[in-house]
DNA sequence: CTCGCCTGTCGAAGCGCTTCGAGGGCGCCG
DNA sequence: CGGCGCCCTCGAAGCGCTTCGACAGGCGAG
């Protein structure tokens, strides 16, 4: 039995059911390297193993006494519980998924930012976070889901027909989008309240006396996607321009150097008057600037231009872009709190939109209305 | 969606225990809506529950006939098999942890594409990324080592003297790191070799007859940081500029275009015969081309660029960059695969240093050496 | 003084899966 | 024609944890 040569080496190692108290289960006899489990906690506090479990989970009451001990013992032995053996019990894994977009389109920095807040703040619940990309699709989901690998889920880029839209609601597991789709009855959606944000542009140039004004958009494959931030800025730009009464242009984008530059002296060249620009496209923030400057066009004095971005890219520009921030750290961490809000099994809200906020820096002015039009 | 007025759902939701066959399991008797477990399938398909378990994991030969049989009451049922469960059992959680910074210093859309990477690849092995950010530290190292939670772990964006690395030798879980500390011993790392990185710019630049050239680096704080791939261009950087027996500055450099604009203009006042620039700090890529043109020098007729960054960085810039790639995907990949061989037990080297590539493009020619100076 | 009720603790029964040793058939060699 | 392997399949024993019901004392009320 003890023949160390034996090619069975488990069953040799388990350990004495209860045999004689703690005999000989101290030290390093045989098992797995440095596998603390509750029993040995217990052991070591000397009470029960459900003892043990409910000093941690707190779930029932625990005198002081008790509990110090045991707490003692964890912290003694350097107790951490099986996440497998827990979620196994509990039938809660402790884990939420985030799907995370790869695909084009979508801004890189933006995403980190929240991708860590979500992660952040997951922890705060005593929760941790699998990462997941978009590409394996409803089957990915389904496969998480059914696994019992995470309790929820927090999707992000939900296009507007998203086929894993339908999926969601079937889903035994809580979910929360990041953006709205179509459709969003019977899910929990939370994002930028965009078509306010496309508005608020508007309303800015629109009050320094601006009378024509472009949006320059995503890439034109965003729109096709029916991505609904994309669509839903554009609906709000739309909307403020015709109450304003002002002319308003709308121009997807590529993010080279060039698609922006030939975008632009075109948009000027059919609108001489253009004196003011919204710009919905990170990647080409800085682009625009330079573009600009290479057409001959000051900022703000020829063009005012009004960003929709994360701060730090507005404030690196120069000049500094007058911007609408996109709260991406805020829109993740309210994303989780909700997920834990209904894996609790609390009701909230379906919709979230969170108020978007402009911050004026130095690439908006008044118009030149004054002077001659060109 | 179970009642949720009743408090204790479970009990009364047993499943008889092979009481009267088939009986009543199927439909919608009581219990967990779609929990559908081995046990399910394997009365599905007349098989014993080992039986199904052998024929998902193919541990033992299985009769092609019941293996059929098997597997279309897996597809019939919709079978996942519960992750934790599974972990429990096997003692593997087909979990890979990945860390991520959250630092400023580290090139955001490098993280994006490197987590991608290891996502996608790690699917391909059949396991999951559960995704970690540094700012845990040791502490949440050994919180997923210890809840074996996962089963090994990826590191990204490690210090020279990173305090998680002597940690990450005790671990039981094997891991793969991302750059290289100090002591590489005893670990498994994986980069580009960023010292040669910065011997092909300068030897590029050399070529082309340029006598006088910069570096110019991250922000300060990333060399306070010690991390390593910022050191290590630096000497590359600096050994090749000694064998061409040409001149090189040191410039660490902040992102805003205002601090760009004053090192460059500084560099120029200092050095007016400088016509190299190699730039290894990719947010000021875009920065640096804007700056030089408004301090009146063409690129690169005047001054001659050479990026590390990623090639679509270097090719939306204008004029587009010759750079050295940063294979972030490369790396993802290779990590994640060096990390399955160590699961596998099988032997890995200690380093893999990626040969980096150079890409002639349109921001360097030949040195003016031959005009009068300034 | 007794009863009922807390309070605090324990033992045991799983959670769904993997894995090991057994063992039933059956072809083949002697 | 008997027996020995070999190939498949099965049953059972856990993996480490949570949770439920039980129950030993101790206390205030009747």
């Amino acid at each position: 039995m003890s023949d160390p040569s034996h090619p069975t080496p488990r069953p040799a190692a388990r350990r004495a059911t209860r045999a004689a108290g703690a005999g000989s289960a101290g030290g390093s006899s045989g098992k797995r390297a440095d596998m603390v489990t509750i029993a040995d906690v217990a052991r070591h506090a000397g009470v029960a193993v459900s003892t043990v479990s409910y000093v941690l989970s707190g779930k029932r009451a625990i005198s002081a006494t008790t509990r110090e001990r045991v707490l003692a013992s964890v912290r003694a032995l350097g107790y951490h519980p099986n996440a497998g053996a827990r979620a196994l019990a509990s039938r809660r894994a402790n884990v939420i998924a985030l799907v995370l977009p790869l695909r084009s389109g979508m801004h890189l920095p933006v995403l980190m930012q929240f991708a860590t807040a979500v992660v952040t703040t997951a922890r705060t619940f005593d929760h941790d976070v699998l990462l997941m990309t978009a590409d394996e699709g409803p089957a990915g989901l389904r496969r998480i889901a059914a696994s019992a690998m995470v309790d929820g889920i927090v999707l992000m880029d939900v296009e507007m027909h998203d086929v894993r839209v339908p999926l969601l609601r079937t889903l035994e597991r809580p979910s929360v989008l990041i953006g709205f789709p179509a459709d969003p009855t019977g899910l929990t959606c939370i994002d930028l309240d965009f078509y306010r944000a496309g508005q608020v542009c508007v309303d800015h140039l629109a009050d320094l006396g601006h009378r024509r004004i472009a949006l320059l958009g995503a890439p034109a494959v965003v729109y096709d996607r029916e991505t609904g931030f994309a669509h839903r800025t554009r609906a709000g730009f739309a909307e403020a321009a015709v109450r304003h009464g002002i002319a308003a242009t709308t121009q997807p984008c590529p993010e080279t150097f060039a698609a922006v530059h030939r975008e632009l002296a075109d948009l000027l060249a059919r609108h001489p008057d253009l004196s003011g620009l919204v710009v919905h496209n990170e990647a080409a923030v800085g682009q625009v600037l330079t573009a600009l400057a290479a057409l001959g066009r000051r900022v703000p004095a020829d063009v005012s231009v009004v960003a929709i971005c994360p701060d730090e890219v507005a404030e690196r520009a120069n000049p500094a872009l007058t911007s609408v921030l996109i709260p991406a750290e805020e829109v993740g961490r309210q994303a989780v709190s909700l997920l834990m809000r209904k894996l609790k099994g609390e009701p909230v809200p379906e919709a979230t939109l969170l108020d978007p906020r402009l911050t004026v820096r130095a690439s908006t002015g008044r118009a030149a209305s004054s002077r001659s039009p060109a």
